[in-house]
DNA sequence: CGTCAGCTTGATTACTTTCAATTGTTGTGG
DNA sequence: CCACAACAATTGAAAGTAATCAAGCTGACG
């Protein structure tokens, strides 16, 4: 099994320090990263599934993960991505009910976990952090009702087209600042539109054949970010 | 103008003292409590708007209102309600963001209005207050989402079914216990389930002809709930 | 070099929307 | 109280969109 190489996890150099974690105290930190369990996880690894029990928060030091619930007739849906320097699960294990969604691994991911109980003790006594977790909370559910009314109002190039801006705005470029930075199949593609995977692979076609788009095997280019931006009928 | 006769308010008798602000200090809830304004809302009039700057918290006493956005081409898709003994506009005010949705009233109202500067100061010393936010929040989250799935993957008529379903948990029945607690348009029904006028009447005429509900005007009866629930195809 | 999974394409079918026309309801002013 | 206007509900027919089904194709890998 090949690792990307990437330095162990450390709490110094993670992006949640200085952003989720940002006004802890140094003897909060020490709670927190002390005992923490790190773990490597390969790209499809499953880090927890929908409906099992949640007992820690998960820090996202390197990778990149997907959300998914399951719908009608067993169908996947995309409801979200996390990156370096998300956290994971808080939701769950803050209204004390089993996971909603599951996350998957999208390549090969350092994700750390934190025990429910250091988790509390320390939200409990750090009113900035609850306040952090309501911020969260406000910006996953601004995004939940945007998707819902995008999926229910848009036609399936729309929601093509509004899929790749935010796998681009999630995730960015590669170095060539023109492809966008993660691979997925055709079927994730539809996933994450709500359509099936002929639809998808139609659709990126079209894209393509007009010169919006570049598809090399799973990497997709933006030849016309303007154009794009058009097909999705954005409205905001 | 009509007005329903109800009580005027008073925090003594709203839910929100037992449920959102029950954990509130004497000290606190006077500070909430006094002066705030108390308004009365015809049916039809909007409370907030999107995109508009929030400056206060919403406290439903009596009524029921719809959140909706704005979608493609103006067309309106309800994404969550509200009623007696719910918060309103928290969102907003805790991320200091402009309104993502509008909010109005279904039916004549009473909401009072908290301002911004006492809510925050009341929940800046208040970790358990601020822990309700979070459950909000989560709760809302979780709909959205399950929403987000539901219209993604399902049928006009299961989305229908499910629709209704959801007017019946979140308003109940009036006292025959078999008529939906709400009155709704055609078009409203349809925005909520992110398809057309025509279609949801159709829909509607459908699932009235197989005896599973029963229209009189803007009242619905429902006939037999099991059916119903197997119609929307609910998977969870 | 064969196999398997994912990708692609075409044809058909089913479902929804759209458009147009009609009927029904409600509130208002005379 | 009636007539009218405005809006809501309904119905039918036609058009459009996307899903489904079936069949090749392709590339990675042992």
């Amino acid at each position: 099994m090949k690792r990307k190489s990437i330095d162990i996890p450390s709490c110094d150099n993670c992006k949640n320090s200085k952003d989720f974690f940002c006004n802890l105290s140094e003897p909060e930190k020490q709670i927190i990263s002390e005992k923490k369990g790190d773990n490597f996880y390969k790209k499809g690894q499953v880090i927890f599934y929908e409906g099992n029990h949640a007992n820690g928060l998960f820090c996202l030091y390197d990778g990149k993960v997907k959300l998914t619930k399951l719908g009608k007739d067993g169908k996947e849906q995309i409801i979200r991505f996390s990156k370096d320097g998300d956290i994971l699960g808080y939701r769950s294990l803050l209204s004390n009910e089993p996971y909603h969604a599951t996350a998957t691994a999208m390549e090969d991911s350092y994700i750390c976990t934190i025990s429910k109980e250091k988790f509390l003790t320390v939200i409990e006594d750090n009113p900035k952090l609850s306040f952090k977790v309501i911020q969260l909370l406000s910006k996953d559910l601004k995004g939940a009702e945007q998707h819902l009314i995008d999926v229910a109002q848009k036609s399936v190039k729309e929601r093509i087209a509004e899929s790749l801006l935010l796998l681009q705005t999630t995730f960015g470029y590669l170095a060539d600042n023109r492809t966008i930075n993660i691979q997925m199949s055709r079927s994730e593609i539809a996933d994450m539109a709500g359509t099936t995977t002929e639809s998808t692979i139609r659709t990126l076609a079209q894209l393509n054949e007009k010169n919006i788009i570049e598809l090399n095997g799973k990497n997709i280019v933006i030849n016309d970010m303007k154009e794009l931006i058009k097909c999705s009928n954005s409205y905001d």
